[in-house]
DNA sequence: ATCCGTTCCGCAAACGATTGCGGTGACGTT
DNA sequence: AACGTCACCGCAATCGTTTGCGGAACGGAT
């Protein structure tokens, strides 16, 4: 019993005129008499009409959907850069169909079939951890189909983006520790084929170096999430090879670095000192509170639609890219306070 | 330079052969030549073509494409509930449109009004705090389009629902702290026209009832996010009038407690015990950690989708609606323990 | 030569809406 | 009476795909 949506030939057939009629009379044009514009008008909202989306979309070849494809929602991250998405769609009259590929490729890649399928007039990615191989995009932007990455970029895809300056933020949260007169400070960091993790680890080495302080390797782990975090931190205790400070790819990280160190015994900061990177909901919120570098995901979500409404709606084949590089904010609360 | 799209004519053209033959070759139709078919195919992934979607929602009047509308994603709870959503419908081959409705009816209404122009096959829903008129859900219904509430539910509209016993939940959380012999229980309640709201303050006053403590009409606040549970605790400080306990409607409330308890000199448990509800990423973090009510979102998000892709499927008119109840879990932690 | 059965394929309608173009009737003008 | 003008409206094609039906071509049987 579905399927009972009224049309416009529904309202044609009651009064009496051709589905021509009624369309042009919906739209106020002017060849339709004030009468059967009324008529038509009322029977309309009598019947709640709605026009159909879909046959719109496939007449006038665009959906006003934009696709985005993003890691996992779960992230404060990933959800503040959403609600910039959907706030900017929705003013322009746009939908958004949010996919998440769960740090996996092979979702990530049908995740973007069916946005293609679906004909979105464009696509926001960032993309996922596994992510190596970038044909699926480059194909994209063969296509000529409005493409914009957010925070993660493809390297080699020849594509707008907005990104913030991770190797300065870093550099700046591990400069805050050295300033303060910290000689050993660890890295937790991400895995190097993102380039976010990339530059976060170039920029706290720089301001190692920047301080006369010589990389330590063992500082330096792959650790992005707690459990990982905490694996560090106990192997640490154990080598009693205890950093003075941390420098975490992520917050979640920072914190259970953090935990781990405390309970152990260490206080934070007055032993270790820990910064983190994204500032999500925890970071004020654990004691001591996180010290963080602000990523500014509502702002991202806002500049990145931006910029693939204007190529969407230019649409000419301008293909011209253009790289916004946000500035992070180095936030310093108790964790790092002397 | 868009529209570039390869369609099924285009391989019609190029072999000499008709769209229907095309399409038929496509999906295997007995009545079409091997050596057809294998050319077909073979242009087609050569071409890569991809069947539009549009076209076949307008033919087929389904679109494989389910709604989704939610107050606010940067909720753990919400986004949760999203991952649940999405792994169900992926699995079932249907897409996902989230919208929210950022706790604003006129949002709400808006977004159902697009959700039924792109003739999604079927709602999922939890309502906004505003919303207390449900002629648009109402009007769902009576279209026989497929919906589900999950989480906040709209009395009085016959659709399935998930919720969790928030009653019942309410009751344990509240029944902890009378049990460890705690007297002057204090809740932060949320806005009493959302079900969800109402039913965990019923289930506070229950467990006081079954305590035999009679409530406090001062201790009993409306109070629902960080900033106002903070400028309660310091009015309750203020007024001499401080509680040894504190169920609130939700953790960022129970942290904003607690904090501000904290920073004012009171400890917790000890002087104050207090429990939050919804269990997010926070509270196994904060010190001491936030005993809570997990709410199992997750969870909730496949049971929902599933119940929701079976009314789709069935697409039978049974107007039967079904109601689960999901269990929520006190999980009791150091801001409660004696 | 006629008929029948296969095999393979195309025509055209349909989904809901838009739109260029043509058509109809009522008037006014000469 | 013949024609032009105007207001108003419908026909049909179109978007990409599916699908019922009909039909051509061929071989084999009668």
């Amino acid at each position: 019993m579905k399927g009972n949506q009224v049309t416009i030939k529904d309202i044609a057939k009651q009064l009496g005129v051709s589905p021509s009629t009624v369309s042009r009379a919906l739209q106020g044009h002017p060849d339709i008499s004030e009468e059967t514009k009324r008529q038509v008008n009322e029977l309309a909202s009598k019947l709640k009409y709605q026009p159909n989306a879909i046959a719109l979309s496939l007449k006038h070849k665009r959906t006003r959907i934009i696709g985005v494809i993003i890691p996992e929602i779960v992230h404060f991250f990933f959800s503040s850069v959403i609600s910039g998405i959907e706030d900017v769609a929705y003013d322009a009259g746009f939908n958004v169909i949010i996919c998440q590929s769960n740090e996996k490729f092979d979702r990530e890649l049908s995740n973007l079939n069916t946005l293609l399928a679906q004909r979105v007039d464009g696509i926001l990615v960032s993309i996922s951890k596994e992510t190596t191989d970038f044909q699926h995009l480059h194909r994209v932007v063969a296509q000529n189909i409005p493409l914009v990455f957010f925070d993660r970029i493809a390297p080699g895809v020849q594509a707008s983006s907005v990104i913030i300056d991770d190797h300065y933020s870093a550099y700046q949260a591990t400069r805050h520790m050295t300033e303060a007169g910290r000689k050993r400070i660890a890295h937790f960091a991400g895995p190097q084929n993102l380039s976010i993790s990339h530059n976060r680890k170039e920029g706290y080495l720089k301001a190692l170096q920047d301080s006369q302080i010589d990389p330590d390797p063992s500082l330096i782990v792959e650790a992005d999430n707690f459990e990982k975090a905490r694996m560090a931190v106990i192997n640490f205790i154990h080598t009693g090879n205890i950093p003075d400070g941390i420098f975490a790819v992520n917050d979640i990280t920072a914190i259970g670095a953090m935990k781990t160190l405390q309970k152990h015994g260490y206080s934070v900061p007055e032993d270790v000192a820990v910064v983190g990177f994204s500032d999500g909901r925890f970071s004020a919120i654990t004691e001591p509170p996180l010290s963080s570098v602000d990523q500014h995901g509502y702002e991202m979500g806002i500049i990145a639609t931006e910029m693939l409404l204007k190529q969407i709606l230019e649409d000419a084949g301008n293909n011209s890219t253009e790289t916004r590089v946000l500035r992070g904010d180095l936030i310093i609360r108790g964790s790092s306070k002397i």
